[in-house]
DNA sequence: GAGATCATGTAACCAGTTACATGATTCA
DNA sequence: TGAATCATGTAACTGGTTACATGATCTC
């Protein structure tokens, strides 16, 4: 269900085929949903037959015949009224957490190397969300409101790599501070 | 799996009853993990089994039998070994983000709508986690290694939710702004 | 006495992951 | 010519959610 509205948003901005919103939900719209092509080819095929969203093969284009889908009116329909519904708070399940959690197991280098490590992820995943803003961003039509909403999402997604670098940081320090 | 290891995690502090373990994925730690009870009774089964932790039956403290669960040597072990090893980052999937992703589909004021009413959730949490942090470390033990490492996840759960307060604060008066 | 909380579970279903499969195109 | 990327899919399995079930104790 959740993952019916993620892929209708995506679409509620731009056209996309399979392929495209799998690329989308492992790279920059990662840090708010993530999906893979499995689920997201199972769910158009759902979406397609509730008359959602509607298909349109290309051959010629790409490389390989591309199906390209579009949110219908009925599709934006249910989208409007999902968001104006009660929104339920997102779920998270963070292993560097629960590793640190049960911390007092292993060395405390242990514990730097795996805060060390992620830290280094976190920054690569930040480095291309600026580098997706820029991209986006410094068009001409950035004043839309499509732009604007979309900016506003971009922003917490900074916000939260820029917490997971910050609060790893603190506590390598902290962790190097009681050798 | 990984919520093999979030159980041993906790049972790596102290010993629990599936009831206790569950009102923690919702309650303290429920901003790094979340499961529900069926999934814990379900998960500890196969821990026994699987010798990672031991059960115990108490039929006269509480007010019902509960069975209290121990984490094994074994257990520590392959807890130890798993947070040795590499690290995924945490899956991301938060309805509030692909609502705003989609937020050109309705008025502003359901937007801000949305915002108040999450930040209220997120400030209500924060509470909590602040609450629990008054009750755990201002004991006398709190230069435990337990008592540090579990501080360092308490500090996560700190600016996460910060974080997310701070955004809706933000995007609620870019919102008022271009009204 | 009613409703909340404590306490443990089963069953069915749905969402998400892993493994497998195919084939074209692009680039070094 | 071999590896990476584009592009779409099926099948089996595992993890997570929802619905149902039971019964004691505690608090107003």
């Amino acid at each position: 269900m959740a993952l019916a509205h993620a892929i209708l948003s995506l679409l509620s901005n731009d056209a996309y085929s399979g392929y495209e919103i799998a690329k989308q939900f492992q790279g920059s719209v990662g840090y708010f949903w993530q999906a893979s092509h499995q689920q997201i080819y199972r769910e158009l095929k759902k979406l397609e037959e509730q008359k959602l969203v509607k298909m349109e093969e290309i051959s010629n284009e790409g490389p390989l015949n591309k199906k390209i889908y579009y949110i219908t009116d009925l599709g934006e329909q249910k989208l409007a009224e999902w968001i104006d519904s009660e929104t339920e708070l997102g779920v998270v399940r963070e292993d560097l957490l629960v590793k640190m959690f049960a911390g007092h197991l292993v060395d405390r280098q242990v514990l730097i190397n795996q805060l060390e490590q992620q830290r280094r992820l976190y920054q690569k995943k930040l480095l291309k969300l600026q580098e997706k803003e820029k991209e986006v961003f410094h068009a001409p039509q950035s004043l839309d409101k499509e732009h604007f909403c979309q900016n506003l999402t971009l922003q917490m997604g900074f916000r939260y790599y820029q917490t997971w670098i910050d609060w790893c940081d603190e506590s390598i320090e902290k962790l190097r501070r009681t050798e």
